[in-house]
DNA sequence: CCAAAGGCAAGTGCATGCACTTTTTGCCCG
DNA sequence: CGGGCAAAAAGTGCATGCACTTGCCTTTGG
């Protein structure tokens, strides 16, 4: 867990979005923990500057919280949020699933239904961190196979917030094997162009994650008051 | 269109955020127009650096576009993309009607209705200022109705985004009128409950609005090389 | 007359500084 | 021994300054 200097790119500003962004949605650094300015400078050895902007644009896309005056926090998610976050997920992805049915080309059809086949042997190996890889690359394929760079967009950024509480899921039993199972019936009606059906698998997938996350989900949001100066 | 000083809440950033997004989704600034930093701090009297922060948070939303170490302009939106972000704003709707249709509270819909009906009177008179009012407002309803937060933001976010273009939709003749009856399909279904019947009214209301809106929708980008000084 | 080169003005990107706000600490008093 | 209070420390918010990049405009050689 750590792709440190791959982090080289683009501003100042950018690399401190994409640095610290990466350990929100790694869980790196967890709900609640405070954002110092000055110490996210020193650790990055950059100003305060860029780091504020960073923040300021973190939590404009929701991923931390500001309070005037007070610093930012990593954006603490109420049960309610989390749920709130949950459903929409099932929604978006129905939608791309949908519009994947209608609208992906042979070629897209093809590699997608390769994939999740070769995902297959990950599941009898139960290699849990190499089914993570197709899982990702999977709902990928179906986001841009809707062929709608907004719903794209929407989806991307609501998955990364979702990231955090999705992450201890496949410690349950069976869930990888379920897993699979899942994206077979959404390839399946993808493949056969049935629209209704693709979006409505995709959606329970989505649905039975939420519980099974739901179950670990309780990422102990850091108490806003201690100061766990430890970690960073 | 000068609301100048009732931007004063919060911190000098947070007012430049909304001062600047207000300028954009009213379409005052036009897609492609140059923001220049130094401008914008000499008009609003602070120094570059919230300009700067704020111009980040726009571009993180999406309503700007940021070119490095070129400046800022606003979002240029091609078509496709227009297009994408209607579509997208069809099926957030439909969502939010269909959540509403199945969780408003007696309250909200009672109020959603008499709303409704008071907008009536509106299109009798063919005031259109005073109708946008009652229709934004009854958009609003429904995405506050769906009781679901994270739903609720990116249908709003959508919505303003698409904000410069939906402006006018409403010089078309007879539009008000319809605008109206299709309302009027949404808030039956809702009042009986009928999930479906409210998620595809509110979905063909959208596509509606939408083709209404290509019909106008060229508001002629700013081309990046004229200066068209003389506006800031 | 045109093209390439060079220099200049404008504007961005980041660091630093200082005023102001919040939080902490240590002290006094009940 | 705890509660409250004031001063110090820590941290945020914004302004300013300077180095660097970009685009433009002039100049110069073909």
């Amino acid at each position: 867990m750590s792709g440190r200097r791959l982090v080289r790119s683009g501003t100042t500003v950018d690399q401190m979005v994409r640095a610290i962004a990466d350990r929100i949605v790694t869980g790196y650094l967890r709900p609640g923990e405070k954002l110092d300015e000055g110490s996210l400078a020193a650790r990055f050895d950059v100003s305060r500057t860029p780091v504020r902007e960073a923040l300021g644009q973190l939590s404009a896309i929701g991923l931390v919280e500001r309070r005037p005056n007070r610093g930012a926090i990593v954006a603490v998610v109420t049960q309610e949020h989390l749920a709130s976050m949950f459903e929409s997920m099932a929604e978006l992805e129905a939608i791309c699933a949908r519009f994947s049915a209608e609208r992906m080309t042979g070629a897209e059809r093809r590699s997608l239904e390769m994939e999740h086949q070769a995902s297959a042997r990950m599941v009898q190996l139960g290699a849990e961190e190499d089914y993570e890889y197709f899982n990702t690359e999977f709902h990928s394929r179906l986001y841009r196979g809707a062929h709608n760079t907004h719903i794209h967009d929407l989806t991307v950024a609501t998955r990364s917030r979702l990231a955090p509480f999705r992450r201890a899921q496949f410690m349950l039993p069976g869930r990888l094997a379920k897993s699979w199972q899942e994206h077979d019936v959404i390839v399946t009606a993808i493949m056969r162009g049935d629209a209704a059906a693709a979006g409505k698998a995709a959606q329970d997938h989505v649905s039975i994650v939420s519980e099974a996350s739901a179950v670990f989900a309780t990422v102990d949001p850091v108490e806003t008051r201690l100061s766990r100066s430890a970690r960073q």
